[in-house]
DNA sequence: TGAAATGTTGGGGCG
DNA sequence: ACGCCCCAACATTTC
């Protein structure tokens, strides 16, 4: 039986489950009996839809892996790093190394499913198991189901038997720090660097992640005011699985349920992209797709640089082109003034969202958006319209917020590039057209 | 996790 | 004392 197991290897597939514990995929490749090869690539079909060579992101993706690596190397191993696209990538490493089994953890997004076929349908023409694993969400695909057997669409009664599931199962997390000493004996190995893979150099302050017992207390106290760092600010380490979604439940669990919805939503607007992969292009509701946007491309540039006359509006996008984050409350708002106000189709304000947040992710990103046109699944109503002024007022009353990202600001610092109620009527009047 | 318009109520000023 | 008006405060409706 040993001398079996010896004479093959298993790979682990890391793509956005950047970590070592509680990796639900590792762990089974490690307790699988064969020695583990860590791989990870980056895809030039993804990257090539980068357009800003100092991404932010792929920094990012590019010290975590080189942690990674460090790391293993304390067992004698090394991550493999290929820059190529997946299915030549498993080409070669069936050429290469006696594989015998792969592992890797579910990615749901349209693309990855693609992907993922594709690798799955190679590796069986060669014999070589394919094992894939639920990781970066509670519950996935059909695990969250109305009793007719349909998805949910509503956020509401969704959390509620998500809740009761987690209840009744609790949260599995599975020590894959613990069998490190399974991975592949093989000399540490350089990762290719940002420029070989296209991409320059940079900074990449990504904002520190705060899950303190204090912070998540107090959320649902202080997430709306964006001159406080009162959010916990995770999106980028779930997005990139720095994090294990099943620390942060925990922590929900223990502590704050306002906190924990903002999780469930995240798996929300992922059960809405696995089961309605169409929204990714189009609106959630077809009935929406007859709204005339205007799509002034004047109009979008100043509301892309911050310059609408709008204080909180500006400050946010701002924020958001200086540092690749954007405080959610402020997000709802920019996100609501470009399809509202503008009267711009919420694809434009999406597309802008993921080039520039580190945080991007496209099931909440476009599920977010689409709630704020009014296009998607449990949206906000339509006559639903932001007064950019009553926002500040409640949320940036001292204009803390809006100082610190508007350095020239005072009053009337920006003639507004449009006037509030006739923007307000006029989105109404449309609306109302397009549905009737 | 809306805002504005419209409706209702009740206290107080005033003749 | 009483009716009338004003208006703030709150509630409801509408978009």
């Amino acid at each position: 039986m040993e001398a079996a197991l010896e004479t093959g290897i298993a790979v682990c597939w890391l793509r956005r489950d950047l970590r070592l514990e509680d990796n639900t995929g590792l762990y089974h490749a490690l307790k699988s009996g064969r020695p583990v090869l860590l791989l990870f690539i980056f895809d030039p079909e993804i990257l090539e839809t980068l357009p800003d060579k100092r991404d932010r992101r792929l920094a990012f993706i590019h010290r975590q892996l080189q942690k990674i690596n460090e790391e293993v190397s304390k067992y004698g191993s090394s991550l493999l790093v290929l820059h190529e696209l997946p299915k030549k990538a498993f080409i070669k490493l069936l050429s290469n190394y006696a594989v015998k089994e792969v592992f890797t953890n579910h990615d749901y997004e349209p693309y990855a499913r693609r992907r993922d076929k594709e690798v799955a349908d190679l590796l069986a023409e060669h014999g070589v198991n394919f094992h894939t694993f639920k990781d970066q969400v509670i519950f996935e695909k059909n695990e969250v189901m109305k009793s007719d057997g349909s998805p949910y669409t509503v956020f509401t009664p969704y959390s509620r038997i998500w809740k009761n599931r987690l209840h009744s199962e609790g949260v599995l997390s599975l020590p894959s720090e613990e069998h490190l000493e399974h991975l592949l004996k093989m000399p540490k190995m350089e990762l290719p660097s940002l420029e070989e893979i296209g991409f320059d150099p940079v900074e990449d302050h990504v904002p520190e992640a705060d899950i303190s017992e204090d912070l998540i207390r107090n959320y649902h106290n202080t997430r709306n005011l964006p001159a406080i760092s009162g959010t916990s600010m995770v999106g980028v380490h779930l997005r990139f699985g720095t994090i294990s979604v099943r620390q942060l439940v925990k922590k929900a669990l223990q502590l704050n349920e306002v906190w924990l919805n903002e999780l469930i939503w995240r798996e929300f607007f992922m059960m809405i992209l696995w089961h309605f992969p169409q929204v990714e292009h189009q609106n959630f509701r077809s009935k929406y797709d007859r709204i005339p946007w205007r799509n002034n491309e004047r109009e979008f540039d100043l509301w892309r640089k911050g310059e609408t006359g709008y204080p909180l509006v500006d400050a946010g996008m701002r924020q958001l082109n200086e540092t690749g984050w954007m405080h959610n409350r402020v997000r709802m708002l920019v996100a609501g003034f470009l399809c509202k106000h503008l009267l711009i189709d919420w694809r434009w304000g999406e597309a802008y969202f993921a080039e520039k947040l580190l945080d991007y992710e496209l099931a909440s990103n476009n599920g977010n958006w689409q709630w704020a046109a009014g296009t998607g699944c449990d949206a906000t109503p339509y006559f639903r319209i932001f007064n950019p002024d009553t926002q500040l007022k409640k949320f940036d009353p001292k204009l803390e917020y809006v100082k610190t990202w508007i350095p020239e600001f005072k009053a009337g610092y920006l003639e507004p590039m449009l006037d509030h109620q006739f923007a307000r009527a006029r989105a109404l009047e449309t609306y109302k057209k397009a549905l009737d």
